[in-house]
DNA sequence: AGGAAAATAGAACGTTTGTTCACTTTTTGT
DNA sequence: ACAAAAAGTGAACAAACGTTCTATTTTCCT
């Protein structure tokens, strides 16, 4: 799978997503218009994504968020009841799509090897495609209140167990060397996230996501895959 | 080399640290006795380290800073001018000594499999040692000012460089296959950086640095080591 | 076109923040 | 023991913040 195939696939259209975060917190918007609401919503989440990307959603005011959205403070405190609110709201939001992406992607496969590749890949297509919305909700944990914050930690777990029980299983069919479940699977999820927190970096150096999705899955399939092909491994591409 | 042995030959005491950042900082601050200043700039150190990693350096007030040292707002301030030159103290501070200890490290092997082992090590040993200081200046670059943020990406960045030239030197030794050098020392980094800005996961499922740095040596030698042992990776320690 | 409903604007308010400074307490040198 | 120097205190201040609210403008429906 490629990136480009990826993104035809999924349905991550922007309308949806921002039909379903009004339909989600209907009695919290106080606008009654759908046509306003969802364009002003994007106006707010993508605003609110650019300040807090750049000097941190602490350090985003009010008043920076109305003059780059070119919405009054007023009207901003009708799509939510309280800033931490609003951090709530997009936290809630990047996490129910991507649970929902990775989910379908994991029950697509069957064979432990070529699960494993699905969800590295899928993984970072899915960052790739919503990288502001991950690299909020990496830097933004610790100032969430504690229940979402709960939930945050617990999606997460959630991920790299799933990696966890691929790689369980590919060992107990015997495709999979004996190395160490846990340790590997948090190795794969610091690279998995290395992508979209440093994707400046990436992007300076001309890497495509492509490019990076197959580096990892040859450097993970050559560490563990049982007979894997000695052949050294190819450059970039 | 283990984490213990690491702790006895590096000079990391704390005593130490403090004296230096007295003697670099003297101008600024305004306490003339040395005793009662590095008692107060570790307390003060501490405190920061303590509060930020907990709630972020911007969330931490003043107040919050006085009443965890046991010192009044007024003290705090003969010892840096503004909370943001408190930023860059803390931020240097860690940066010249990480920067020192890497260095030397990555001066006493010669053979680049062996240098390459030994500023992985090295690296994950300083992390676990300062941790507090690793995880606050990756997590607060983006509240520095432009020169002192420039200051620590170009560190990073070299820190990524060392790995890329050792690896590069054994592809032209022909110890090393011929991977994609730029990817595989990114990778490595964002493994190296996983092991202090996760360290609560690690604890939890009770790992040591020394289990998590064979790991990571063994990952990086079986996939870019020619003629590596195809015998399968041994579990955890 | 005109009036009701919805959306918008931004001045105003109370709090919290970083920072200062006149003052008190402690330590030092003789 | 005592003055001078150093260290420490916390009330006070101005700026900036999140949030509210009334007044105004725009949109909608008939």
């Amino acid at each position: 799978m490629t990136f480009a195939q990826f993104s035809r696939a999924a349905a991550l259209s922007r309308r949806e997503i921002y039909r379903a975060i009004y339909a989600e917190h209907g009695p919290s918007i106080k606008v009654k218009k759908e046509k306003t609401a969802l364009k002003n919503l994007e106006l707010i989440f993508e605003a609110t994504l650019k300040i807090s990307n750049r000097k941190g959603f602490r350090a985003m005011t009010m008043r920076d968020l109305s003059q780059e959205t070119g919405l009054s403070l007023g009207v901003l405190y009708h799509y939510f009841a309280s800033k931490d609110e609003l951090l709530d709201m997009v936290q809630r939001t990047g996490r129910s799509i991507a649970g929902r992406i990775l989910r379908e992607a994991a029950a697509r496969e069957n064979e432990p090897a070529a699960r494993l590749r699905a969800v590295i890949q899928t993984h970072l297509f899915l960052s790739e495609a919503m990288q502001p919305w991950f690299y909020f909700s990496y830097m933004e944990v610790r100032h969430l209140g504690d229940p979402e914050k709960d939930r945050t930690k617990a999606a997460e777990l959630w991920s790299e167990k799933l990696l966890a029980d691929i790689i369980s299983e590919g060992q107990a069919a015997g495709v999979f060397a004996p190395v160490d479940v846990s340790l590997l699977s948090a190795a794969i999820k610091a690279m998995l996230q290395d992508w979209y927190v440093k994707r400046g970096k990436y992007a300076k150096r001309g890497y495509t996501v492509d490019q990076y999705a197959n580096f990892m899955v040859g450097l993970v399939e050559r560490f563990c895959l049982v007979g894997s092909k000695q052949a050294a491994p190819r450059q970039g591409s």
